[in-house]
DNA sequence: TAAAAATAGTTGACTCAGTCCAATAAATTG
DNA sequence: CAATTTATTGGACTGAGTCAACTATTTTTA
């Protein structure tokens, strides 16, 4: 009745990787033998798509970036000059290397070769619907970051919430949170009743939430709510695993603190737990100061609950270095006594 | 602030595509060139491969499913049979054709391909911590099945909730919704409230939640919670968009109709909403009677709620075809009058 | 600083994976 | 039974990619 959980560890993984080698040779291999209907080998392509990438190179660093032979490239790249594709020119900084560029005439070549490359691409998703193409691309996105091929820039887009994000919210969190520290279900409910609320009650003038996103995946968030007459609380701060180290937990809160100063709030509250320092951490740079702590059992756990307080009267983000990210970083002046 | 949602539509999946081709080529294609350290082509590889995946082929077959000049794999194959890897009975079914079918010697052979393409693979992925390889593996395993390379076997497992599914099935519920009916952040509000309450007051003997998986992916749920004395209530039945056709809905009301029969229960309550006209047939081939409807102002619409109820004395599942689906297909005999 | 070693590229010679065309032989069709 | 189609094979070819040797520089080292 009940099944076993799709337990995929890594023997598992390496059996996916090679269905899906596989199946790749066989669908896209087909596409590149008389490469896509041009006069071009699928490695000509190549060499074509790299020099059109880098504006100008040496043979070298394309026969390292394309693990060609050399004496294939430098014939090749013959052939390419002899028809005006390539100019050639000497590298004044070393003599035996050569400066490699395409020409206006092998920048028209490279461009078909993308307009086909689309093309046949397109065929290819064509039985995909629209769901099914974004998962796709985010899909191959992901393995192409995840193999290392992706740029390195984390790219961490901050915006309103949108239907489902709540439920995102609840489910990064619970996973999170039992995972780290053990806690239980009860810790979901409070989420799921705290966002419940949120929707329920939902202010746009006087509150807020803030999604973080990193390639469509939710790798962050926090929430400002009313707590009173003139007090505003912070919420639900959290920073996925994957995405820690570049910030994010003290961009979000930077956020929430603005927001909450331009709302009218003049005092900004939370709630947390000792046990979670990075996050103690973010809010001491802040600004926040510790007003109390309390021992309570809660998510099964014995935990020490501490409420947090920042005034908002003339408060200015500390001022730090992007990406400067060591617990020590933050500025001493702006950390309480 | 907050900045544009990733948007991705469709020439944007199509870059996706190609720059992870390009990567795949330049990274993965460099391992193929001598095959793997053995003295066989990729090529060979691939029907070595294929010949010990199928049992015994033709060779027309092979030509087929990899794009292969038939003249060139007859030469292989012979190259292969003067090795003794491969036997080539005479068909006799069909004079013409002959049935392929690898050696001892030949799986041996083939044994050793496999055991170093996972070798390298286990390399290529070495780098990737268990949280990245299994991310890795959904998200090729999604992309070759959404290519078309993957078994059809809806392989949908049911089981019960764990941390963070309250979460997910509260944002499927709600993208859902939206979408479809264009109801607003409300009905997420609820569902997350009914989440709330249900993992607060979880009474395992007698309420559970069943969670729908394909590949990994939430892909359905259902609720069945205490409803009063001897009352159960069904509640949050949802199958994805993804999902549907397979007769999941009708699996999922039928185990939580037979687990609130085996708790003791009498009588199993749900409510639901007319518009929900799949919901309402899988309902009714369950022997479910409409008992109430009432219109209300909920999510943003004018809806028409409907109570739902079954008498769980002496139920019996319906009988009906697994996969046989159609709105017609439950025996008449089983409908409420 | 001169000799040795490494780097960047070129050229010649070769091979073998993959292609094209035609032939054969059995099976199917009209 | 002639005509056509399907399954496979053989001959002939080509050109993508490899290997090794060589020149021209630059860098290292003794």
């Amino acid at each position: 009745m009940i099944a076993m959980p799709a337990g995929q560890d890594g023997a598992d993984t390496i059996e996916t990787v090679r269905a899906f080698n596989r199946f790749y040779t066989n669908r896209i291999g087909v596409l590149d033998r008389a490469y896509l209907d041009t006069p071009y080998t699928l490695t000509e392509a190549r060499v074509i798509y790299e020099l059109a990438a880098r504006g100008s190179t040496s043979a070298s660093q394309l026969t390292e970036e394309l693990s060609l032979d050399p004496a294939y490239l430098s014939r090749m790249l013959k052939a390419f000059a002899g028809k005006g594709m390539v100019d050639a020119a000497k590298d004044p900084a070393d003599g035996r290397g050569r400066l490699l560029s395409l020409t206006e005439n092998g920048r028209a070549v490279a461009a078909d070769l993308a307009t086909r490359s689309r093309e046949s691409i397109s065929t290819l998703i064509a039985p995909l619907d629209e769901t099914e193409r974004l998962a796709l691309g985010a899909s191959l996105g992901k393995a192409t970051r995840l193999l290392g091929g992706g740029e390195s820039s984390p790219a961490i887009l901050l915006r309103d919430h949108r239907a489902g994000d709540m439920g995102r919210v609840i489910a990064s969190q619970a996973k999170s949170y039992v995972e780290t520290y053990g806690w239980n279900a009860e810790y979901e409910a409070l989420v799921a009743e705290i966002c419940a609320n949120f929707l329920r009650n939902f202010d746009p003038s006087r509150e807020r939430c803030w999604i973080a996103e990193q390639h469509g995946d939710l790798v962050g968030s926090i929430f400002l709510v009313k707590g009173g007459e003139s007090t505003a609380k912070l919420r639900l701060l959290h920073v996925d695993a994957a995405a820690r180290g570049h910030g994010l937990g003290t961009r979000l809160v930077t956020e929430c603190i603005r927001f909450a100063q331009e709302a009218g709030y003049g005092r900004l509250e939370l709630w947390t737990n000792d046990i979670l320092t990075a996050a103690r951490r973010i809010y001491q740079s802040a600004g926040f100061r510790l007003e109390k702590e309390e021992a309570h059992h809660s998510f099964g756990q014995d935990l020490v609950g501490q409420i947090w307080a920042l005034d908002l009267e003339g408060w200015q983000a500390p001022v730090r270095l992007p990406e400067a990210l060591s617990p020590a970083s933050g500025t001493p002046a702006t950390q309480p006594a």
